[in-house]
DNA sequence: CGTTGGGTTGATCGGTATCAAATAGCGTGG
DNA sequence: CCACGCTATTTGATACCGATCAACCCAACG
């Protein structure tokens, strides 16, 4: 069976955060998926869709953003496997943004009615997702720190911190390294700065020692280096039951 | 009674975008409540307590903010009345950035067993709480489009014309001019910019005719020039139950 | 009054955008 | 296998937006 696979990193993540009960944790892998998969810079959903599932990613990365009037686009969001990134669409309709596949992604679609179902029934499974989609927002609150305050040094330091975090509650570090599938240029998106700008920071963090970012593959040369920059805290991301 | 006033804002949100129904609002009217008081500046809840209470703003602004190491501050989002800034502290214990008061400010205080009692009777109620905090993510979300590719001046345009749209909502527009109680420091740290560039930005506003702020007041001069700047969308803040 | 906090303006500096061009990597088809 | 073309990365030169520092104004208020 590979819906341990499917589900796996979307259970470790709501054991560890939500205190998961092992029987909400049953009654939701019993629910029917729909396996889908998607290639680099492919549109899983797109701005102004109405969708009527929400999709799990079990594999691969995605992304949301915004593109405004002049073409300029800004990511707001990372999503690695186990997150839910239109859960939201079980409350309203229409998605507000894009959501679009970095690299080869397996994507596992649950249906609104299923999943409303399941809630209903099972509160505590609504409670988890209610709280998944609050850490969500605090994600995005510490995106706005970042893109508005930090050093363009400091920032993208606290986006690979971040997203080494969540990667290994995810299972997906392995040493000092683990995936980052963007580009310079979409790594300037989600800074809010160009990719020309963003090359040189990464060419200054290299000089520097602190991490290299080579054919989508980040590795930390020095962590103490990175903490510093990065001044992470990573309370926002609420990964205790408790917190 | 003043419970009328102390929930008028709120209900006329939840109605127009979660077409409440009128026996969850009543239900929710019944909780017993605690009016407390806030002058300019004072802090209503500090980055790490663990409060036991929701806020409703009854009257007056609040604004979320996250303090960085080198002492800098980023305004993560405004609140007026009808908004539960702190609604995400049903589900985790510990606030993750400040609210503070802008001006004197009205907050009715809601205990999380009460609101959480109410929710398992009415899940009617825990609906629309979840869909609050969604749009709240999603008015986040643009926060970052905001900061991250405008340019400064569209920017302050986007904030004015969105704030704008919620505070017509709140009953709180007259004319072409509501309550915007920010300091240009204040401004600045909403857009990420300094108070110094927010003043150049809304003198060259006031002399193309745009608008003008003046002593906590603004007053749209040329909704024609406003809008072309704004590039506004309101889709993200979906303000009809279907959307 | 004097004090204080916001607002306003000017001068200068630095970080990033922009424009341009060269290089490197990688899949495709001859 | 190599040539080709595409895309991403890298580097340089220059322009400009916004930060910073400094001073001054102004209205509110004790």
């Amino acid at each position: 069976m590979t819906t341990d696979k499917t589900w796996a990193p979307l259970f470790e993540r709501l054991r560890t955060t939500t205190g998961a009960g092992q029987e909400d944790l049953q009654a939701l892998a019993a629910l029917p998926i729909a396996l889908r998969h998607y290639g680099e810079n492919q549109a899983v959903l797109r701005d102004g869709e109405q969708p009527s599932d929400c999709c799990l990613i079990v594999d691969g990365f995605c992304v949301r953003s915004k593109t405004i009037a002049d073409g300029k686009r800004q990511i707001l969001s990372i999503h690695i496997p186990g997150d839910l990134p239109n859960l939201q669409n079980l409350h309203y309709a229409t998605v507000d943004h894009d959501l679009v596949a970095l690299s080869d992604c397996t994507l596992a679609f649950i249906g609104h009615k299923a999943l409303k179902d399941l809630i209903a029934q099972r509160p505590g499974v609504g409670n988890m997702f209610w709280r998944d989609t609050l850490v969500d927002a605090a994600i995005s609150r510490e995106w706005i720190v970042n893109v508005g305050q930090r050093s363009t040094t400091s920032r993208l330091a606290h986006l690979i911190v971040e997203l080494r975090e969540r990667l290994r509650l995810a299972g997906r570090v392995i040493d000092d390294m683990f995936a980052l599938p963007l580009t310079q240029e979409q790594l300037g998106e989600a800074m809010g700065v160009t990719s020309v700008h963003t090359n040189r920071i990464l060419r200054d963090l290299r000089i520097a020692g602190v991490l290299e970012l080579q054919r989508g593959t980040v590795r930390i040369l020095n962590e103490h280096k990175l903490q510093e920059l990065a001044q992470f805290d990573g309370r926002y991301l609420h990964l205790s039951p408790s917190s």
